[in-house]
DNA sequence: TTTGCATATGTCGGTCGTCGGCATATGGTG
DNA sequence: CACCATATGCCGACGACCGACATATGCAAA
């Protein structure tokens, strides 16, 4: 999963949200990391609706445009937590370090 | 920052590999998640060296074959750091649940 | 008043990293 | 002998993402 898509899905963590929203929202989460390109937003709802990841909740029309919301599913909420743990794991690799000797261990057989 | 080219750079951290031992351990760093393709590795080596992340040291020859060795910039080590921020960051926004804007917050849970 | 931004959704062409298959070569193991 | 690990590299295809464009309203500044 890639950050823009992460972010989209770390957007609706607490409630539904619409798509505008979903952009700013990012953004806030993110610290301003990634900008969400309406393309790559709008893409992104109609593929992780297909991958059963969010839904679309209903639509209000005020000043005579749609907004449609979305929320997490289950499926959207474990893959979101799961894919958190693994960029965890994956920076820690780096960012615990022993900052003593970089004393090169011979392959420890990991599994 | 992908993926793959973030272990690339993690492999390298402790000292300097060529190529096909880049591959062994972005799989053992990443625990089995991240299996390079050569394709990819190749590549990404080429792209790295002239984005000034990764440099070529040497070339051993081992059974009429070559072997090129590539070490960390100063550059690529500051990039690898400043990306495994980032993701620490990221993830945290999904593990560490106290909600820090202007979102409400589902009284679920946490005790 | 007209310009411009925020709000709001959506399409489309292009880019770029990744993927998988193929090529090539040697040494060890079943 | 076949197969896998080791080892580097090319090439076509795919998919997420990006930026531009389209469209529409409300509000504030020039």
């Amino acid at each position: 999963m890639r950050e823009p898509t992460y972010f989209i899905l770390a957007a609706l963590q607490d409630e539904p949200l619409h798509g505008y929203a979903i952009m700013t929202r990012a953004g806030e989460l993110s610290r301003g990391r990634v900008r969400l390109a309406t393309g790559t937003l709008y893409a992104a709802l109609d593929r992780l609706t297909g991958e059963g990841y969010v839904v679309s909740t209903h639509e209000e029309i005020v000043n005579g445009r749609a907004r449609r919301y979305y929320r997490l599913t289950p499926d959207g909420a474990a893959a979101l937590r799961s894919e958190a743990e693994a960029m965890a794991a994956a920076a820690r690799v780096v960012t615990d370090r022993t900052a003593f000797s970089p004393a090169p261990r011979p392959a420890a057989g990991l599994a």
